[in-house]
DNA sequence: TCAAAATATGTCAATAACGCCATAATTCCT
DNA sequence: AGGAATTATGGCGTTATTGACATATTTTGA
C-alpha cells in the first residue's frame, strides 16, 4: 500500500495506529484493508452485472440503501462481515475473489 | 449444514432469521457460519503450531486471553473482523485457508 | 431539458462487539 | 497427587457497527 493510497484512505475516515502514524503500515494492516478493497470491488461488479440496486441489496439483507451506498464507497463503518453478507447477497461464490 | 450442526451452534449462542426458524439455513447462511468454522479452526492451527498461548496472541493483538477462548470456542461475539485480526497475528497467509 | 431513478452524505438511537476483570475448569509437568 | 500454566466462562462498562430516516447529489432516459 503505497503512500498515496493511505491518504485517500484517511480522507475517508480510516485511522491508523499509533504505531503506524509516522511508518508505513503493517502488513496486517494492509492485508486487511486490501480485503475489504476486494470484497467492494467484488460486490459493486456483481450488483451491476445483475442490475440490482442498492435498494434492492438492502431488502435482499435486511439492511438500508445508505448502508449500501457507505459500504461501496469504502466507508470504515462496514465491516468484513456486512461485506461477506452482502457478497453473499449479491454473488452466490465467496471463494471465488480469494482465489 | 446438517440440523445437528445447527443444534450445537444454537447451543452455543448463534441466532438464526426468522425465514429459518422452521427451514434450513439459507446457503449464505451456512456459508458464512463455514467461513468462520474454518477460519477459526486455521487460528487454532497455527496458533497451536507456534506454541503461542491465548495469552501471548491477545497481547500481540491488543486484545485479552477471554476473547481469544470466546473466539476459538465459536462464541458468536467474536466478529469476522476479529478471526481475521488473530489470524493476521499468528499466521502471516490468510489466503491460504480459501485455496 | 427535465423529471424520475439511483446513489451519496449526515445524523442518531439501538444493538452488537469489544476489552477487561474475576474466577472456574482443565491440562501439563515433576 | 498437586502446584503451575493454560484455557473456559460470566459479567460489565465502553466503543463500534448498524438500521433508519432525511436530504442532497448524480445519473438515466424520454
Amino acid at each position: 500500500m503505497d503512500g498515496k493510497n493511505r491518504k485517500e484512505l484517511e480522507a475517508k475516515g480510516w485511522v491508523f495506529g499509533d504505531a503506524s502514524d509516522f511508518l508505513e503500515l503493517t502488513p496486517e494492516e494492509a492485508r486487511f484493508i486490501d480485503l475489504k478493497l476486494a470484497l467492494r470491488a467484488s460486490i459493486k461488479e456483481a450488483r451491476a452485472k445483475q442490475h440490482v440496486t442498492q435498494e434492492e441489496l438492502a431488502k435482499a439483507m435486511g439492511s438500508s440503501q445508505s448502508r449500501i451506498a457507505k459500504m461501496e464507497r469504502g466507508n470504515p463503518s462496514a465491516s468484513v462481515d456486512f461485506l461477506l453478507r452482502a457478497l453473499g447477497m449479491s454473488n452466490k461464490q465467496i471463494s471465488r475473489i480469494f482465489a
